[in-house]
DNA sequence: CACGCGCTCTGACAATTGTCAATTCTTCGC
DNA sequence: GCGAAGAATTGACAATTGTCAGAGCGCGTG
């Protein structure tokens, strides 16, 4: 009771502040309260989602060559990142417009996929508080014991406690050492209804990996750098929610995959908007291969990302420089 | 050319300031302007909806009686506007209220039918400005040539133009002298597709009328006091979109109805989302109509209207002041 | 080329907001 | 019932922001 009393005052003060601009002072004799605990409590509104302030993300859409990708790619929509010189830190840039584009896709009733990766939880660090209802977010793929603070459940849960989601975690490892274990385990109802829970979703979120030796499917122990080598020369061109993809973006037949446990390719494919988010410079090949499959509908990259995709595509017509 | 520019650094100073949470002395040394500048810019993105700054209407859904009216009419979600003591003029608080719910459902891509009326007027006014892209809203009815702000083509206008968004407006006289230049008229291809257009619609912003004197269609001349007055007698009890309707909500059978060329009943049941707002103590009449016929799925109204509502269907149970 | 128009800059002051240590109020455990 | 830990609140000060007048600048025009 009294911590709703209190819920209530915060909802009142921001109501009178930011909808009927009011100056501080003057919500505090509303309140009779005084000034400071206004803004204390504009403070927790802020951060807690009560007042939402955002920015519109229009001038990474503007960009010409967004358009260009889209027409190439045949992608609903796309945002490109400058790098804008001296400003700000071009790379980490990527994931903040990402926590932007995606809190502009959420509505409330959605159920939403996440996958994992350094990408997704730095969006997930760069969003802001959402006063959502009804909003369920979904873990796409198993888990992986690293000590990383972006596992694949922690990534889920963050991007949940952000949106004032529910949380659907996966109780699973991302991949077994046995094909038929995994298989026994997918069977488990649990595991099944989580599977079959991710093409419910109208909502993706995910980044894509690469095949070095410091990807993330390597760093977490699930494959050792030799047999990422021996994928990659097997056609494996990216990871997907922890499954390995060919160039034109289609699982590869590998007995990796055989092991994994993640939502497959057909049930991501099913929701309406994904969106993908490609910061690393690295990722060019795995992005390509990514988009040939038609992985992904919402793009938000880098401008020489950008740059490259669209050369890749047109076949390298105009090149100046941004 | 000049024009982009400054564009460009409105959203630039925006998304430092507001995403990025710098100062502004440093949005401007990074811009290389003079903060004065930025604090302009800053005002400029928020009036222009490059920044928007929304408080959540959660408080406003959480009264109980609120899911109580839910249930009972079966709508889809209800807002209760308290009548806050000292705190804020009431009535005034309603149109305010249901501004901020608008703009919450409103979506990129929509397709919004628009009434008219002084409530309708008056959230047009309270609404914030937002950067919405593929937006259209379109008229639900003829036009009035009153000398009121509020016309039908004024509401559509304004919102379109708070919304960023295309204004489709309906070019007709709301009511005719005769029926057979009424159907007439209806069966022009202008009018036809304005009015076909309208099914197309996924979300309805309206009020309900009265039947009274100072009724709109009374003041715009469209009826004499006296025919309203045997029109009440017929069975008329409120007024959707210019249109008569009887207490359970259907059209009523009249000459005047007639005459009237707007958006028919069923055409506006079949938008998904239909948002009626009442702030008047006197449309208690015309809203339960409204209700009977299923014309609205989400509603805001004032506290005291919430609880004769409630009493209207639960046979009157609990009855305390707020 | 001078002119006026519209825009931005500068510098300064006033108004508003953010912050924090000190204080008051709550809520427990004993 | 008492006292202490902890949370909420406040007053006062510091930092930030809003605003304004006057100056400077670029540009299209007569």
């Amino acid at each position: 009771m009294a911590i709703r009393q209190t819920d209530q005052t915060i909802h009142k003060a921001a109501w009178l502040y930011y909808t009927h601009g009011l100056r501080q002072d003057e919500v505090a004799r509303q309140l009779n309260i005084s000034r400071a605990s206004v803004a204390m409590y504009l403070r927790k509104a802020r951060e807690t989602g009560i007042v939402n302030i955002s920015t519109s993300t229009r001038m990474f859409t503007d960009d010409a060559i967004a358009r260009e990708i889209e027409d190439l790619y045949g992608l609903a929509s796309v945002w490109v990142v400058p790098h804008d010189g001296r400003a700000l830190d071009p790379t980490a840039e990527v994931p903040i417009v990402g926590a932007s584009v995606f809190l502009d896709l959420v509505r409330n009733g959605d159920r939403i996929g996440v996958a994992w990766g350094r990408t997704v939880y730095a969006m997930a660090d760069a969003m802001s508080y959402a006063d959502l209802n009804d909003v369920t977010v979904v873990q796409m793929c198993g888990n992986l014991g690293a000590p990383y603070s972006y596992r694949p459940d922690q990534c889920t849960m963050e991007i949940a406690r952000r949106l004032n989601a529910k949380g659907l975690n996966f109780y699973a490892p991302l991949v077994l050492t046995s094909e038929r274990l995994a298989r026994d385990l997918r069977a488990e109802p649990v595991i099944r209804e989580q599977l079959a829970s991710v093409a419910h979703c109208n909502l993706a979120l995910f980044s894509v990996g690469t095949l070095d030796e410091d990807s993330h499917v390597v760093m977490c122990g699930a494959l050792t750098a030799g047999e990422i080598h021996a994928m990659r020369d097997a056609g494996a061109a990216g990871v997907i929610a922890g499954q390995m993809i060919d160039a034109s973006g289609a699982l590869l037949d590998c007995d990796y995959n055989r092991r994994v446990i993640s939502a497959d390719l057909a049930s991501i494919r099913s929701i309406g908007k994904r969106l993908m988010v490609v910061q690393e410079e690295s990722k060019f090949v795995p992005l390509v291969a990514a988009l040939s499959g038609g992985l992904c509908t919402h793009l938000v990259v880098s401008a020489s990302l950008a740059r490259r995709l669209r050369d890749e595509r047109s076949g390298g017509t105009t090149d100046r420089a941004i």
